[in-house]
DNA sequence: AATGAATGAGTCTTCATTCAT
DNA sequence: CATGAATGAAGACTCATTCAT
């Protein structure tokens, strides 16, 4: 069933997302990721001649450009930047409550501690710049200068990661939902 | 004698918390911290009956008390609240320069990814809170009240765990330079 | 037109000769073999419809016969059996130096750990039955009787097997330079 | 049984000796040498801390034991060198014989392709020195001088491992027991 | 005559843990 | 209180081969 709708390779990326997104990229094994996507043992290393490390970096991008999409899509049916801000927060919210309040951030869950650690890092790297890139935009299209823009979508990146870790501790959504009113992008108390 | 300047148990604690800080709880194994510190095979189970759990979770306290130690720090010695955060965040960016920008937060990189993940978590979240109640604390010392005060420990907490997230991605200590005035906590440009 | 001066196939067996007799037959693996010898992936089983095995029987045979080759050379240009004996010692160990003294008997490199192990050993014998065979040959143009002839020229192989035996040991080609004067083919000290 | 008499790690040695001389370093899995030794999985790295490489390197020093054994044993007993050595070379006849043909020369057979090809090379000349060595002590004791000693023993011990191959290849021994014959230890025809 | 995607059994090794001492 | 030998499940990865095209 599954089989037919999506090719062998974006199966294994996907589940590799998600699972390397829940405990890690050491956390989870290649027998669990290939078992969830129904792929026979030796077809990983056809689709990803390098291994874990390639399967590793090809599930970072996947979600990294699920993020990105949703994170122009805050922005691109706000009013304000304010607004796209606070949108964007709430959607991840709503999203950390439907993973059961267990998943992280995909890319720093699955390249922060793999062994080609620098290939890993440079690649998170361009990822979060994608994300800063983005949110900048929409900054400077709400009629911020192009400084202020990327100010203000950095600080609104750092804010994000630093509450989903706390998210994650609490396992509430409660400090995603907190944030705007943290950076002052809504009224507050 | 042997157990030179410090005891096999407290080696054990220190050296994972460095490792776990490095490479995450499950990029680590017993053997290398054992090796590492010197210590027999079989003593880790002497002083950590449920194994590799319970060793995480004291160098998760350790690190912890480390942290919150040099959050108190750097508040105790500030002239404002502004000038503290300052200084707290300037302290870790060079923390960070000097691991060779590799560390990640030492209670994330070890309790997030653990098998016993509910109680790990929940570890987790009495660390932080032990953070945010710090500065909490010196908050109102310099005269904010009790809730500004804990939203500005929040949000301080959630800058630096961002920051630091995009610190090693960038494997620079900049953004945890930068936090500060993004944050408002130092006068921009 | 692309099989620029060797065919595929020659590629592909001149490269497994090569390899199998550095590091034996279950040393290579197929992939090594492909890639050295430029050669598409599912093309082996075109050329050598039994796999390995196949491929391994013709690096021997091809192996063989150059052996065949310096060894005639070596005996046709030479003044006595002595002399030609002695000349062929001092030929392996020069290709020996240039092979930078890993090399083994091409043939039993490459055909005594195989699975096929009965029609391996079998495809052994013929070839050794060749080299001795032409030796002998020689020994009888010397004017030997054809049962002396055989014997030294058995007593030869067997010297030279064993002394690259040991020259492979000792990564210094001069057992196979000391052989000549042991077998009384060469002035000794 | 057999569990009982020998200690775990004698027997992995002498199954993993038994099995590398019949079918090479890479021609056996460590799997089979362990359910051979009615050893359980983890227990090669507790008595190997570097796996397959050390346990080879001890198989090829308990056979290579073993033969210089077989050496001086035959000597021994002798009344002459040329009586030592047509009886060494029985003896191994008959071993070969014993064995159904298939065994090569346990060190080289062992030695001669792993991964660790510098450090097991240098165990192989070990070896044969002590081999070689053996025999020369012989020699002397026999009357002949250290140099022609050691010459003689290097000849028998080139010639052995070259009628070693040959005898593989034709699955005889007859080569062996021609061998003293061919050096001049024994009355030609 | 020729290919490259796909496969699952197999490779060696490391894992966290238990146990007898 | 302390240890190191012993364990089997799991780790990532490579293997020679098949097959549809």
């Amino acid at each position: 069933m599954t089989e037919a709708l999506t090719s062998t390779r974006d199966r294994l990326v996907l589940n590799a997302a998600r699972l390397f997104q829940q405990r890690g990229y050491h956390g989870v094994g290649l027998a669990e990721i290939l078992a969830e996507s129904g792929a026979p043992k030796g077809s990983l290393y056809h689709h990803f001649p390098n291994g874990k490390a390639d399967l590793a970096l090809a599930a970072a991008d996947w979600a990294g450009g699920e993020m990105q999409r949703i994170m122009a899509d805050a922005f691109e049916h706000a009013a304000s930047f304010d607004d796209g801000a606070t949108t964007l927060c709430f959607k991840l919210a709503k999203l950390f409550d439907l993973s059961g309040h267990r998943d992280g951030c995909p890319v720093s869950s699955t390249l922060f501690e793999g062994a080609a650690n620098d290939a890993f890092r440079d690649r998170a790297a361009e990822i979060f710049a994608g994300w800063i890139g983005t949110v900048t935009t929409h900054g400077v299209r709400f009629g911020l200068s192009p400084d202020a823009a990327e100010m203000m979508a950095e600080r609104l990146f750092m804010g994000l990661e630093g509450a989903w870790v706390l998210a994650r501790a609490q396992k509430t959504a409660e400090p995603l939902r907190r944030l705007p009113r943290l950076l002052g992008h809504m009224p507050g108390a």
